[in-house]
DNA sequence: CTGTTAGCGCTTTCAG
DNA sequence: CTGAAAGCGCTAACAG
């Protein structure tokens, strides 16, 4: 019953043999040569069917000295990796564009920053995309005089290109809408403070107040945890340690957002009216929360894009910038629309 | 500025000139093996380190006949892959095992049925797991035949080892509830009804009904399409369709039945009093939604970790089932529990 | 236009 | 215990 008297692989030597040529003249039709008999093509063409033979990725990279695969490896200090539907959709960018080149996508969600440079120096991949802040300075450095290309996405390191997203914008904007909507009792509200987007985003949201004169109080920067009611309890918090609530609250990213309304709303308080509220990412419930969130969005799959575009211009040995920076983007829905005009 | 002069990668040789032995001693230290005196590996072992020597994979693999990755294929016909969220789960259960067992996860979203075939024959992957009920039969009937071994997830044929859900389970369970609950008008929402795994749903909860006497109406199912509302749409041309609005209602999956529930109390009707609500998943959101949703309960990512454990079975030459079916389990919430019992 | 041949870097007999 | 040599399947000179 089980897989007894199957055929060995054909080789080139096999379909030499049954188009009557040299195994030269294979490996040339395979490739397009552009000096093989139309004839002789077909021949070969005809025997390559007759036989289901493909050319061994191994026997050919081996000669070659590249695979045709990319690694991607996701670093993440929080999180179940591919889970994290952030990193789902910057794999899905770097997949269409990897796809669309005829690469192959080796994922790899290294606990140990070590397996990652075996995997640049076993010759698995011929470059590689790191994915997200989780990563040593030294793993970083020593990649940056690796043999084969890298490039950075989520995550800046001098010396490797790399693709981050303007989190400090999406502070600063986040911070400038809600002065210009009146706001004066500022708060931040996140899951964790750990996580480096979220400081660049409180960072930029800290400082854009200050150069307006507005301050942020230390209780009203919060972190609830990483569960689903993080945003919540960060909330409830600093509603408990304020005297006055806060009339305008920035939250780290949209889930965290909607978990601490629910709290703002269970202290009785409305949004907009009495609470101004703004997150960050755009996810898609974003706009059928109730009252619809306004958010800071950016391009994550454009992240991935990017990056791998960039590697696979490095693969094709031209240059690329050091640093490229992803705009974001303010999008005003309700949860932050009291005063600013009609509707 | 460009990577000029660095070193090309150390091979074998290298190592084996600086610990002045053979290469076949570095070999041979390199994989353990016992016969080699103590002062020699270490002599080996010290050289690889100074000249950072790896193997590589693809001489290694050409000469051993295996790569030690697996090919992991994701075939739906409705998404962007792997930005599905019940993929990603999928995928994270496989790489789990997988990086437990030391292999290497090649992921691949081939459009075209082909290319799978071209994935397997090429010799990149040493097994290979499809997701998803997205492949043609003949695609399938090759794979049977193919040179390595495949395992199926979400998704059975004949002749390849399967993991699959139990979604007629699914269905029976929710019906047994709703009719446990009282419930008389039945109802059936989904986003689409192409979707094998809905279809699977759907028939077990009509056949569940029938075998108790009760009866699902043909214009008491609807697919609102794929969009994030169309449990809503579903919904509404169902109550508009039926003269007296269903007071139980199965949904082919969470999101659905939030966004059905949107429909039904847009008309007025109170769940669970009006309506009993049932659905599939149990997303995050399910158990935070107003009100709390009922659902049947699966592990998808078991089904990525039985699959990718079939298939390192099947690599280490053991036999395994043929079939495999993961329970699902109903979860009662508050969108479901009228009249059973106190709270 | 086509065939012969020499490796790519490794593992594995087969002899010492 | 260790080394020399063959060869995995392919590509790319180098000859015809």
């Amino acid at each position: 019953m089980a897989a007894v008297g199957r055929p060995p692989r054909a080789t080139i030597r096999d379909v030499a043999e049954r188009a009557r040529v040299g195994i030269a003249t294979v490996s040339r039709a395979l490739n397009d040569d552009p000096g093989v008999a139309p004839a002789t093509r077909a021949r070969v063409l005809d025997a390559c069917e007759a036989l289901g033979f493909r050319r061994s990725s191994l026997a050919r990279g081996l000669k070659l000295g590249a695979t045709d695969n990319i690694g991607v490896a996701i670093m993440s200090r929080h999180a179940p990796v591919i889970l994290n539907p952030f990193y789902a959709e910057v794999i899905g960018g770097i997949e269409e564009v990897l796809e669309g080149a005829d690469k192959h996508l080796l994922l790899s969600s290294l606990k140990r920053g070590g397996d990652l440079l075996a995997l640049v120096n076993e010759g698995r991949v011929d470059g590689l995309l790191v994915v997200g802040c989780g990563v040593a300075h030294e793993i970083l450095e020593q990649l940056r005089s690796a043999a084969l290309p890298v490039v950075l996405i989520d995550n800046a390191f001098e010396g490797l290109p790399s693709v981050v997203v303007d989190h400090q914008a999406a502070g600063r904007q986040a911070a400038g809408h809600l002065l210009a909507g009146g706001g004066t009792r500022f708060a931040f509200v996140a899951e964790n403070l750990d996580n480096p987007n979220f400081r660049a985003r409180l960072d930029g949201f800290r400082t854009a107040l200050r150069e307006a004169g507005a301050h942020l109080d230390d209780g009203a920067v919060a972190a609830g945890g990483d569960s689903w009611d993080g945003g919540f309890v960060a909330m409830q918090r600093i509603l408990g340690q304020l005297g006055t609530p806060p009339d305008a609250v920035f939250a780290a990213n949209d889930p965290a957002a909607m978990s601490a309304a629910k709290a703002v709303l269970a202290r009785g308080l409305r949004i907009p009216e009495d609470v101004a509220l703004v997150g960050v990412d755009d996810i898609h419930l974003a706009a059928h929360h109730a009252p619809p969130l306004s958010t800071v969005r950016f391009d994550k799959r454009g992240l991935g894009r990017s990056g791998a575009g960039y590697l696979l211009e490095r693969l094709a040995g031209r240059d690329v910038p050091a640093l490229t920076v992803l705009p974001t983007e303010l999008v005003v829905r309700a949860s932050s629309r009291s005063g600013d005009g009609p509707r």
